[in-house]
DNA sequence: GTGGTCTAGACCACG
DNA sequence: GTGGTCTAGACCACC
């Protein structure tokens, strides 16, 4: 379990906790059907209160990512992997909303906004096969 | 002044006040050395606690936008404006990154997301000239 | 009346007014006995409200340092050159203590509060005759 | 904690919890790292309102000084020492230059300043190895 | 337990 | 009229 957590950030910790496990298994890291660290054990390793590591778990069972195995601990379910994938997709779109809202309503002009975009995904992204800057 | 205010937002009131002045005064709304509405003109426009605004305005303050004009009210100082679209562009630039970031370690090709992004472009910006879409 | 005002400093209007033609009579720019402007003059001179400058006027009345001319106007009293002299070491006094008290309790060691000192001294005070520095 | 607060004081009661908190820490006794009192505490302390206290906190989260880790409290930041020093001694020089500009336009010559100075340096420091007094 | 936000209302200094 | 400070008390999220 490699989580990076920052305990300085706004965002709070177990979100942090909830979030990155949900990527682990939409980028396929965490498998459906495997056990993840328990409690105790995750809060030893991320050096955090073992509630926030447990609330973290709460939401992730609440959002039907995890399931309880009696005795054993917690697994990823089967169906994990889609619904992560999905809700990733609407969290990417929603921030990307916001961002784009703010900037029409600023003074940037449309092609700033776009030159911005451009710098970041080359950032981040490996060029796509023959598009890496606009035509214009 | 025209601010619109969610008292349902995560974002506290008093922040969503500081940035909706900022914005407007990037956007030249709001002009340098023109005054702004007084504390307790703009609580009960926006019907909230006179404390409330008074707090906005003292970051704003902090933030060298605002200058007190004693005995008279609050003044946009000459320098803010470019302040402020510095500062706006620069919280654009941080939302674009972090999405940016998130998306390239998802399991969201790099397509994908320059096609998520041509969708919001296209909702919130008059299309520009020549290149509403990419050439693939 | 050369004042300056600084309408953006902490210090209230008013009250720089006052300490200003306390200072411009304690060094004898203002001499006892000579009349002083009206308040509207004054006001207009440096762009002021006049309640400003009558709230001045009032405490320097309160203070012995002006009296009033029936039908003619303000004058400077006769006793006020001593009195301005002795509440401007006061005041400086006062200041310096401040400032040494703070020094004390800081991390500074008297040595280096001597060596800003000196650097003030001369930076505002012709050398003094034979010792703009201290021996060693 | 030992601050000592006089309501009395022009400056505001938030305001003198700031600077004693940041003399603290540039002095020693508050050491990086280490957390603070929390905003009820200090406020049963020194019998005040806990959002007079929390205001003063929030400030020096403002200035870089104090970091919140969340659900614990709030903490002295690494870097504080320093910047607790070059603003205390900052703080000092401007109030050192302010009187002295003070005195200089005054009817006081330069070794009537210097005596005062030395006073008040007797006073509140231990004398200096060899000059307690300037030699003329 | 912690800090953070918001409301409510009082009082003050300034112009 | 203006902003600034302070008190009081409620509610919330986080750990």
């Amino acid at each position: 379990m490699l989580l990076s957590i920052d305990p300085r950030s706004q965002q709070p910790i177990y979100d942090q906790v909830v979030r990155q496990i949900k990527f682990a298994i939409a980028s396929g890291v965490l498998q459906p059907g495997s056990m993840i660290p328990s409690v105790r054990e995750l809060a030893k390793e991320l050096v955090l209160n073992p509630n926030t590591i447990a609330r973290a778990y709460r939401e992730l069972q609440a959002d039907g990512i995890l399931e309880t195995v009696r005795g054993v601990g917690l697994r990823v379910q089967s169906k994990a992997r889609r619904r992560c994938v999905n809700e990733q997709r609407e969290l990417i779109r929603a921030r990307l909303e916001q961002m784009i809202r703010e900037a029409s309503t600023s003074s940037l002009a449309r092609e700033e906004v776009e030159a911005m975009i451009d710098r970041e995904l080359d950032r981040f992204f490996s060029p796509s096969s023959s598009d890496s800057t606009r035509t214009k």
